[in-house]
DNA sequence: GCAAATATTTGCCTTAGTATAAGTTTCATC
DNA sequence: GATGAAACTTATACTAAGGCAAATATTTGC
């Protein structure tokens, strides 16, 4: 973050909106979600309660919002995806792009910090369910691109939810195997490896997946 | 439902639960679901605060208890489905024979009852929040079916997102028509056809779907 | 340095949800 | 039909999230 050009205030209000940030990961870490409360945060940050209810709309958060950032990401990829290509294989590349890359918003990065941060939000229900809003908006968005280049809305959102549902399940899937202790260099041949199943069954259909023998 | 057989104990439990559903229903629907308090519905019902939670897990319990029960229906039908046929294939059927039958799971029903719980859903982040949640506890319930037959995990939880993200994009198509104030036998035919063409792209993959020009 | 804008604090309030212990009702068994 | 156990409800008291309003402090542009 530069911090060149602003005045004190801004830099200030950065500055503790890190603070803010550091000292909840801290004690989340050391005592898990529920166990800490927003008025110790508070303190451990040196500001009232309320000015953490003035950085942050909830409790949760002051963990989710470097997830926050990425909840555009796929309409971003499909409305800039280049001409000639379909939208899933703009979205195919540019997942496997991130694999490639060990870009920690698919499940590729196993630092310690982001282990931990994986680890409170599996274990803390409150989360899972905020991640899940961000997915639910990660398609709203996807749905409201596909709507402006002209698809019927309802064929939009249908497409839309097999597209992100898809990525998701990738995604949940790294995590899977980050918790279980293999490293983002092991996940990776694998998970291009998935990620190129998973989206040749979408391009070309389940068929007769899982037919009853 | 039944209440032969049962002892005074068992039907007065029936009773007070149905009496606190319907208490809820009509003060939410009066006044919505943030401006009315667990005590106020408690008195209503004539009990105290404690017996709601003791029916009830949570507020959004007391409207969305009746979804509950249709969780398990995707996962339930795919293990149910017939030699030879697909897993899409199955959930395709069922959920055309729900649209046949004005079913209100898949929100089929114009009754006024459930016009005015699908408004309050919408228009509570907190019911919103937990239908969602619903739906993931479905998307697992589906991948632990096609894990016992056999399929790989990894694989499992990608079909299964497809499917039930379909699945759920649709019913909430029909949501939205209702909504918007159509009636169920208007919004049937419709609600056929979309159906078709997204187990269509379902079965046959998107393709080159959304190519740019 | 001063006034306007903006951030922060303080203190208070409502409400969901939990824990506990003490009452009350139902039921099975004799 | 009395009785004791089990199930259910209640009152009470508590914690914590989150929102609000008014007072206070800080930074800014001038």
């Amino acid at each position: 973050m530069l911090t060149e050009g602003m005045g004190l205030r801004e830099r200030k209000k950065i500055q503790t909106r890190r603070r803010l940030l550091a000292e909840a990961a801290r004690l989340f870490g050391e005592r898990g979600f529920d166990q800490v409360s927003v008025a110790e945060i508070a303190e451990a940050a040196d500001v009232s309660k309320m000015t953490v209810f003035n950085y942050f709309d909830s409790k949760e958060d002051l963990v989710l919002a470097p997830m926050e950032e990425h909840i555009g990401d796929v309409a971003q990829v499909v409305r800039d995806r280049v001409h000639g290509e379909s939208a899933v294989a703009g979205v195919r590349r540019h997942f496997l792009a991130a694999v490639e890359n060990r870009d920690p918003s698919v499940g590729m990065s196993d630092s310690p910090v982001a282990l931990g941060l994986l680890q409170l939000i599996q274990q803390t229900p409150a989360l899972l369910t905020r991640a899940r809003a961000f997915f639910a908006r990660s398609d709203e968005l996807l749905v409201d691109v596909l709507v402006e280049e002209g698809e019927d809305r309802a064929v939009a959102r249908i497409v839309a939810a097999q597209l992100i549902g898809t990525r998701n399940a990738l995604i949940s899937e790294n995590h899977r195997r980050l918790l279980a202790g293999e490293s983002a260099e092991a996940i990776a041949s694998g998970a291009a490896a998935l990620a190129g199943r998973a989206f040749d069954l979408l391009e070309n259909g389940l068929g007769d997946f899982a037919t009853r023998a």
